[in-house]
DNA sequence: GCCGTTTTCGGCCCGACTGTTTTCAGTCG
């Protein structure tokens, strides 16, 4: 995909314009670099089928962006990138993501003491050459030792996962003084990873529950401590925003904190158009008094908006549904019937069949699917023919002895270079249940790993098409796949396309996923666990679903056990 | 540079915290 070449190309665009102090253009760019990040599909084949007509139709992407698109994409680069480029030193544009200087500080340091790159910056902060100019007095100095500090230590995304129980623990210690809290932010919104950490907290006596986020013990260092905000840095690097409103302001600070901001910058302008205003703190009418804002329901309705859920608020087409009444109901955790990807000790599994079959019994479940690996996927201890029908009778076994539960015998089966499956049809239609997946040899052209795929999951028996692109957070990029080519092909072989929840997977991800639902194709999402404690990531892939636009009947395991059994057959 | 049930020109979300500003600019979310 061309796109985060293209969108990373404006973002530096709008930081070098705004470092020469150029109005507006930044903002611009930076809307539709964003939204081109957001795209789903390759802006390659947005261009190909509709040319620049079509390239405008991308939100933010006017007939100036959209020719420096096609000029990118014809000649591989942007004369006006170029140039801009050349107005500046090539490390000055990175002093941006120092926490703590902007655009205006940034050229103050290169034009009064020639500071080029971050390099530059710490060697003067250190030998305190900033100290001595006017804007910049010792504080400004440790601030910017701070913030290389955090530059330095790198504001990566984190796994959801990962973020997830660290804010809970925060929620937790803050309730004690607290009346309410709650996570907010990218955290609320499902997104498979985060940045940072958001909570909000209502209370009529803000700088006691202030004083106690700011001494947590994860807390390393106060960014900045106020009366109604606070932003502190972790031990393990992340930042975390505490914001401090009155129960009355509540629902319009859940929906401020909650983001997105391009969707909060829509809700605003709609605001205005009412001739009302939008901040944390309620909506107001023109005579500054209060007319919505304790909760987020009343803020939505007031805008003559349909309630919108967290996961979908990221300006991609909510708004203007909601304004029509057209959002779907979405799925939630409690429609989930089963699980359909599992591993158990027959291959790399942690559990054996029974106890991953008790244990999803005790979730609540009516049905689990045990794939293992099969035979070529020696490092997982992919099971034999042999092994496998060994493992069917053993399932059949458990089935007799539970209740309550029922256990489907399924494979997680290796997609094989040329797109053939690891196992002969004479097997495969023995399984309740055949997910394929790929697992080798993830870097074939686009043309050949579509049309692996395609052939995989046009074999009468596959039911599921696992960890689809098969990306891996920071081990493995996506696989370059036609998404619309593929998800046809699943659509019309019945192929039910996985998201697994594996917390470093999260695939497929949430833009494929709205485009497959637009489609009609199938979804299943699955925990792909490996022990009876993975079984709770269900919540991550369900996360993701809601932010695909996915209601209950798009997600084939919500399905009950009969119309489970009656898809299966094809 | 983008965009339009008030506009094809003239707007472009809103408010908190920091530093050293004696009334506000810069930065951030």
């Amino acid at each position: 995909m061309k796109n985060t070449e293209i969108a990373s190309i404006f973002f530096e665009m709008a930081d070098i314009l705004e470092m020469q102090n150029v109005q507006w253009k930044p903002v611009a760019y930076r809307k539709a670099a964003r939204a081109i990040n957001e795209l789903s599909e390759d802006v390659f084949d947005i261009y190909s089928k509709g040319g620049l007509k079509a390239l405008e139709e991308i939100p933010g992407v006017g007939e100036n962006i959209a020719g420096k698109i096609e000029e990118f994409l014809k000649t591989g680069r942007v004369n006006s990138y170029g140039k801009l480029k050349k107005s500046l030193p090539s490390g000055l544009s990175a002093l941006l993501q120092v926490p703590g200087l902007g655009p205006k500080k940034a050229m103050m340091l290169y034009k009064e003491l020639k500071i080029k790159n971050v390099k530059d910056l710490e060697k003067a902060a250190l030998s305190h050459k900033i100290s001595k100019l006017p804007l910049f007095k010792q504080k400004a100095e440790e601030n910017i030792l701070k913030g290389l500090d955090i530059y330095k230590k790198g504001q990566e995304r984190v796994l959801l996962a990962y973020a997830m129980p660290i804010a809970e623990e925060i929620k937790k210690a803050l309730e004690k003084k607290a009346e309410k809290v709650v996570i907010a932010g990218s955290l609320r919104r499902m997104r498979d990873t985060v940045k940072d950490i958001d909570i909000l907290a209502v209370s009529s006596r803000p700088s006691d529950v202030i004083k106690i986020f700011v001494s947590l013990p994860s807390v390393k260092s106060v960014i900045a401590k106020g009366d109604t905000k606070s932003s502190v840095l972790l031990d393990n690097n992340m930042q975390a925003d505490l914001r401090v409103v009155p129960l009355k302001s509540f629902g319009a600070a859940m929906q401020y904190f909650t983001g997105s901001k391009d969707h909060n910058i829509e809700l605003r302008k709609i605001a205005i158009a009412k001739k009302l205003k939008l901040s944390e703190y309620g909506i107001f009418d023109s005579h500054g008094k209060q007319v919505a804002g304790k909760t987020e329901e009343e803020v939505y309705k007031k805008l003559g908006l349909s309630y919108i859920e967290p996961e979908l608020r990221e300006n991609t087409g909510e708004i203007q549904a909601a304004l029509q009444g057209m959002l779907p109901k979405l799925i939630s955790i409690a429609d989930i019937k089963g699980d359909l990807h599992c591993h158990s000790t027959y291959s790399d599994g942690n559990n054996t069949i029974e106890e991953m079959a008790l244990a999803a019994k005790k979730r609540g479940y009516s049905y689990i699917c045990i794939s293992d690996h099969s035979k070529s996927e020696y490092i997982a201890n992919g099971l034999s023919e042999e092994t496998l029908l060994k493992k069917i009778d053993e399932v059949r076994k458990v089935n007799k002895k539970l209740r309550g539960i029922r256990v489907l015998c399924g494979s997680e089966v290796n997609i094989l270079e040329d797109g053939s499956l690891d196992y002969s049809d004479d097997i495969l239609k023995k399984l309740d249940i055949v997910v394929v997946s790929v697992h080798s040899k993830f870097r074939m052209p686009r043309e050949e790993i579509t049309a692996r795929l395609v052939k995989a999951i046009s074999n009468p028996y596959v039911n599921i098409l696992g960890h689809p692109t098969s990306r891996h957070f920071g081990k493995r990029e996506e696989m370059d796949i036609d998404m619309n080519r593929l998800i046809e092909a699943a659509k019309e072989h019945n192929v039910a396309l996985e998201i697994n929840s594996s917390p470093a997977r999260m695939d497929l991800r949430d833009v494929y996923v709205k485009k497959a639902v637009e489609k009609g194709a199938k979804i299943s999402v699955n925990t792909d666990a490996h022990s009876v404690e993975e079984l709770k990531f269900m919540k991550f892939g369900i996360g993701t679903a809601r932010r695909g636009w996915c209601s209950r009947m798009d997600v084939l395991n919500t399905y009950s056990l009969n119309e489970l059994m009656k898809f299966l057959k094809k």
